[in-house]
DNA sequence: TGACCGACTGACCGATCGGTCAGTACCCTT
DNA sequence: AAGGGTACTGACCGATCGGTCAGTCGGTCA
């Protein structure tokens, strides 16, 4: 064995082409990085993909099938709905950070960039927001939710504001009163609040989010 | 006079620069590439523009003025607070995709992939956050908000939605419930309703949007 | 008229790109 | 011991990369 690292030479070149091809993109990223970074021979990664295309989207497919995994836990029962979208919020938040070169790619492929893997990123993400709005709608169903309010919205928004949170992270922390953006933790429990309570003022709000809001700037 | 094009060769290659730049990033693109689509020679390029940087700089440039540009209308003043809200969501969500290249090449910088312009994006994106956040403050004060909401998460949530409605367009549209993020009316409408009323079931919800929320599959 | 200047070009540069190939080292079978 | 398969490598390939350069062209001013 020449292998310095006890990880497989094919799960050094996965691993580094996720963290890569998430950081700089396809073209950003060049075969000879790639061989450094995994400390192989740029050939041997020939000699285990066929091309830079296969790689890419095995990388993909790497990263895919790591989030695809995770995404059975969100079917826990939770007793108050309400808790549970609070509980969702912040896995999903907590997720997207702890797996950042996995979402970081997985997301690049989701918005345009990428003819490549035309389908599997869509189709992991389009699994999680479907499994998201079936469990709004059953909230709706039994009464939790407003009649009048799309679900679908609902669940778009909880990912939407995530995922915007976790990509903007650096310039809102620029911006002192957003700054919360980057701990995923009040992050959750704020945007849970107002998803669920709305922004307005009315009549009396009735129970509010026992979760505090203090240090405003 | 060479040029076919009306316009000179310096905005063509902004033009297209931002155009190509945006559609496929920064090394995603040749300045053979740009050279052909902005209909002068490689050479001619260089003559202009020091080097590729400079010119993405420039392009990201181009565009960002154009966004900034179109910031100062937000200020606009409108009778009721919700429907301020409601205004702003459908404007900001239609610009996007009135300005798709500029709006694309933007998002790229502002997520990370770029150490090319370091502050440009930042600056314009934080200005119009900060621009919102001050809308939403005065809201609060003059007692449209509840008190104990942070009117951080509620400008947060609005643009959020909309950008990454905007960027996963053609992934959202592949669930037929989630269709609606494609058109930025209803999008809108539906969001700005959500942020201002709250998804939850509560009393009476007193005044409803009055917008139609029909032809729900 | 001629000197000058900026816009512009084709041909070219070294470096790097994705990809190939002959060959080596180390297994496992027989 | 011999043979075959797999993991792996250094050296190399043509193409393309960002960038340069000598030189052409048309307009301006003296």
């Amino acid at each position: 064995m020449t292998t310095i690292d006890d990880r497989s030479a094919i799960d050094r070149i996965l691993d580094e082409g996720v963290r890569l091809f998430a950081a700089r993109g396809f073209d950003g990223v060049s075969m000879n990085d790639l061989a450094g970074a995994a400390q192989v021979s740029k050939a041997n990664i020939f000699h285990h993909f066929a091309s830079k295309d296969v790689l890419y989207l095995a990388a993909l497919k790497h990263a895919v099938a790591d989030f695809s995994l995770q995404l059975a836990e969100l079917n826990r029962s939770e007793p108050d709905f309400a808790e549970r979208v609070r509980t969702f919020v912040a896995w999903h938040s907590l997720r997207l950070r702890e797996r950042e070169p996995q979402t970081r790619l997985l997301l690049r492929e989701l918005f345009g960039e990428g003819q490549r893997g035309p389908d599997l990123a869509h189709e992991v993400f389009g699994e999680g927001q479907r499994l998201l709005l079936e469990l709004v709608s059953a909230g709706q169903q039994a009464g939790h939710l407003r009649a009048d309010v799309d679900p679908a919205v609902v669940a778009l928004t909880l990912v939407a504001v995530d995922i915007f949170s976790f990509l903007a992270a650096p310039t809102l922390c620029a911006i002192p009163q957003m700054a919360f953006a980057a701990d995923s933790k009040t992050l959750a429990e704020r945007v849970a609040d107002l998803i669920l309570h709305g922004a307005l003022a009315r009549a009396q709000p009735a129970a509010v989010s026992p979760t505090s809001h203090g240090e405003l700037a």
